[in-house]
DNA sequence: TCATTGAGTTGCATTTTGAAACTCTTGGAG
DNA sequence: CTCCAAGAGTTTCAAAATGCAACTCAATGA
């Protein structure tokens, strides 16, 4: 992301990434859109048609994002453009896959159905697994943040 | 989660596990209350001090997230009460990582400091990375999600 | 017993969302 | 060339969420 972006910026917490990254994407809609524009979906009417979303917050949303470097916007003729993820947004796919997980082991009934992520050759994704170098597993009880020196 | 919970919900994109996950904890505060509670909050006033967060707000989130299963409350006396996140609540920890880690690489210009999670020994947490069955990296582009049946 | 602290309510102002209607531009169809 | 439809937004206004300050209420504990 652009420096001068994070430079002036009113942060809920400036020194934890965590805050900082949930003040750029931690509403209900960037996310989504993110995620929708992981899976091909390019100009406002088809974030529109996918998301439900009012056409004012939308464009709200998308111009946001374009402003922190997640999307690019580029003119294809009038008033037409096509928003695609930029390097920092496709870097965003761990992100998206996390959230995914934890909905499909957490949020579904048992019985419930859902979409499933998986690899070039249709195979599932595995599971996410937060290790150590050594490959130990790590839990938030075993870890800790070290503060900003 | 409860399985009431998920059956009558007025989900954003029912079938899409990342929509009820943003769903659940895609707001601004959740996830901060979800991360100071990997890292030691328990009570009301802890949230609040470390937050800066309104009462009320902070009263809503909690109450939203026990509700949902990712905060456990229990009594120690008069109005006075702990937090403790549930199993589901910590298995949130992947999701805060990957926010985290996304933040320290796009959301601070190189010569700021941030904070760092680091594993018992001290040692920082290595990259998440999504990788297939066979060890082979998957990007949003060489995923695909399949549909719910 | 009486002030203090934790954990909220409540009331009100400010912001953000959302829905619907309106605008502007441009690539075609005729 | 003219007119129309489609893409991509604005604008307007109502409804919901947020934020702040002041107020309540129960249990310590000096």
């Amino acid at each position: 992301m652009d420096v001068t972006l994070t430079a002036g910026r009113n942060w809920t917490d400036p020194a934890c990434p965590v805050a900082r990254t949930v003040d750029l994407v931690g509403d209900r809609w960037s996310l989504l859109i993110i995620r929708d524009a992981m899976d091909g979906a390019a100009t406002f009417t088809e974030f529109l048609e996918r998301l439900q979303i009012a056409r004012n917050i939308l464009t709200d949303r998308l111009r946001r994002l374009v402003d922190h470097g997640i999307l690019d916007r580029s003119a294809t003729g009038g008033r037409r453009h096509t928003y695609q993820l930029t390097e920092a947004g496709k870097d965003l796919f761990t992100t998206v896959v996390a959230l995914r997980q934890w909905g499909e082991r957490h949020a579904f009934a048992p019985h419930e159905t859902h979409s499933v992520l998986v690899d070039p050759q249709g195979r599932p994704v595995p599971v996410l697994r937060i290790r150590g170098e050594d490959g130990s597993p790590i839990t938030a009880d075993t870890s800790h943040v070290r503060r900003a020196t």
